[in-house]
RNA sequence: GGUGGCGUAGUUCAGUUGGUUAGAAUGCCGGCCUGUCACGCCGGAGGUCGCGAGUUCGAGUCUCGUCGUCACCGCCA
């Protein structure tokens, strides 16, 4: 027998017990007279003991081991003369009295302890050692819990999980697929799913009517802190619903998980705010509402005093910092800069501070009175002590610049509180997204998206002012999901297909087999899908999602520990009649 | 595709204006130690300064290229 209980399992009151454990050796401790050996598993510390007078032999064997050591140890536990009250075990120890090495281990190439010494690259090229870390570890449980919440909660509504085919068929919407030749059938390709889409709304017309899955799912493009090439989705799909259903049904879901994982009463309803409502007061579809800071437009009331930067300006916008009149000119410069990055592409900033003595001070009073930018203040509800920061340029570019100010400024007034969560619905996304360089639109969401029935109209006069029935779900500036009611009519479908430059042939071999479905009485629906890996990194306190996920891949999409992507050797090409051109 | 950061001992990092023998901590190895739990003390080993060019009397340090990695922009319906 291995073991009659884990590392994590004994207490005071198993004291004089006969016990078997099993696991990895920590650390040890050695006295010469006697060693103490901390002996891990996925549960917990029990620290082993040997003793020289008791027996010399085991006990230099015990000298021995080095870190990660398999080991197995039976003895008696015994109450501690000198208690830990750092670890769950910390009042008792074995005393050991049989010891076997089950593997040894060579010293492993960074510390496995709550904070590593090692590096990014390290850890991931010895994933399997990092898993053995309690912080990742635990991350990986709480993915787990969450996910067994997921499942008891859409169980509950009566959801059914059903899987849907990873093999699947290109498509030229959206992002980049992974494709997959296939050997029985020379020159053709599978594509892995972007996401289940067009088979959870076959689903619905089959009439299954609430479905869900935790699904994998693909999307061959840049990577970043949040994003991976295979990455998890929950996937909902439900029939006769409008909006507003769907958003209670999830609504319910988020509120089930704030509950049960992090024991937090979420007020429902969310909060709605429309796209262009969070576009002019954050700056972001994403916006953040763990603090205020909102973003007001400053145009009318800044122009016409003869400053060309303003003057000449289509927009200009600011937001109040609360409590940052005080800002000195150093502060104020690393503003200036952060703004210019080009990331953020700000040409300067403008700063006015409401002092406590009741001046105003500001970089621009060569152009302004007090009592113009004391309207400004006006206008952006500034207080006394407050530091207003205004910026100007083309609308778009410079709300973006404000919202990322924003989140800049609530990190550096520790606004952005880890443990408070404020999710909301962004609702009523645009339906269609001009694209420059191709000269056409693209479905903001995806081609299935149905538009909001009032806006259909304006397909003909202003096909960019149609509103989708969109929405997604947003928690402290991320975005955690999102979905849409979709078209369920053949003849709207087409419209929209039309819309977005598909030829009609087109649209029957790229979808055809929707339209199919189409044709044989499909149920209104609706559904959702949520970055499943995200929602656990935000619950974990973490904006990267790489440490949720057991065996992540680099920012190049690269696994360094089994070390893919890699060459097919050239038989492997031949037989799928693949030539690789360099 | 683009911008930027980083790359020095097993690991995490320091390394001045370009200057002689490249340091620290930790880990590792050896010794001592009977109540530690980040044990302590003593000693030791350990380096292609990512790689390749260039500038220079001289390069860890400066320049260019390249590779790796991270963050961001584009991209991600």
């Amino acid at each position: 027998m291995y073991r009659t209980h884990t590392c994590g399992d004994l207490r005071k009151s198993d004291a004089g017990r006969q016990v078997v454990l099993s696991g990895w050796v920590q650390r040890s401790r050695d006295f010469g007279g006697m060693t103490f050996v901390d002996l891990r598993d996925r549960y917990g510390i029990t620290q082993l003991v040997f003793n020289m007078e008791t027996d010399p032999g085991l006990c230099e064997k015990a000298r021995k081991l080095g870190r990660e050591f398999v080991i197995r140890a039976s003895g008696r536990v015994t109450e501690r003369s000198s208690k830990n009250p750092r670890i769950l075990t910390g009042d008792i120890e074995i005393l050991v009295e049989d010891m076997e090495v089950l593997n040894a281990s060579r010293v492993p190439p960074f510390t496995i302890e709550e904070n590593t010494d090692g590096g990014d690259d390290l850890r991931m090229k010895y994933r399997y050692l990092d898993i053995r870390r309690p912080p990742v570890k635990d991350h990986l449980i709480l993915r787990h819990r969450m996910a067994q919440e997921v499942r008891k909660y859409l169980d509950g509504q009566g959801f059914i999980e059903i899987e849907t085919p990873v093999l699947i068929k290109s498509t030229p919407e959206g992002a980049r697929d992974f494709v997959v030749p296939s050997r029985m059938n020379r020159g053709e390709f599978y594509a892995l799913p972007q996401s289940p889409q067009t088979f959870k709304q076959l689903l619905m017309v089959a009439g299954m009517d609430k479905y869900f899955q935790i699904v994998k799912c693909f999307r061959d493009e840049d990577l970043r802190a949040d994003r991976q090439p295979e990455f998890t989705q929950i996937d909902c799909e439900m029939s006769f619903v409008e909006r507003e259903d769907v958003l209670n049904t999830f609504e319910g879901l988020a509120g089930h998980l704030f509950q049960a994982i992090l024991g937090i009463q979420v007020p429902a309803p969310f909060p709605r705010l429309s796209y262009q409502e969070t576009m002019e007061k954050y700056g972001t579809d994403k916006p953040d509402l763990r603090f205020g800071m909102e973003i007001h437009d400053l145009s009318v009331v800044a122009r016409g005093k003869g400053f060309q930067v303003i003057d000449g300006a289509e927009y200009s916008g600011g937001i109040c910092a609360p409590g940052a009149a005080g800002y000195s000119r150093k502060l104020l410069d690393e503003l200036t800069e952060f703004v210019k990055r080009p990331q953020i592409g700000g040409r300067g900033l403008i700063w006015v501070k409401f002092e406590t003595d009741g001046n105003i001070r500001s970089s621009v009073d060569k152009f302004y009175t007090a009592e113009d930018l004391r309207k400004w203040g006006e206008c952006c509800g500034a207080r006394s002590g407050d530091l207003l920061l205004v910026m100007s340029g083309e609308t778009q570019a410079t709300r973006y610049a404000l919202g990322e100010l924003r989140l800049e400024m609530g990190d550096r007034l520790s606004l952005r509180d880890k443990n408070r969560f404020i999710p909301l619905w962004v609702v009523d996304f645009p339906l269609l997204e001009w694209d420059e360089e191709t000269g056409r639109f693209y479905a903001m969401h995806h081609p299935f998206t149905s538009p909001r029935l009032e806006d259909i109209d304006l397909f003909e006069s202003d096909p960019a002012k149609v509103r989708a029935n969109a929405y997604d779900l947003v928690i402290n500036g991320v975005e955690i999901g999102g979905g849409s009611i979709r078209i369920h009519d053949e003849r709207l479908q087409k419209t929209m297909f039309k819309n977005l430059g598909f030829s009609e042939e087109a649209a029957r071999e790229q979808f055809g087999f929707l339209m199919q479905a189409f044709r044989y009485g499909a149920p209104p629906h609706g559904g959702i899908a949520f970055g499943f890996d995200r929602w656990v990194a935000l619950f974990g306190g973490s904006e990267s999602i790489r440490d949720f996920i057991a065996f992540p891949k680099n920012t190049a999409g690269r696994d360094v520990m089994i070390n893919t992507p890699a060459p097919l050797p050239g038989e492997q090409l031949k037989e799928l009649g693949i030539r690789v051109i360099k």
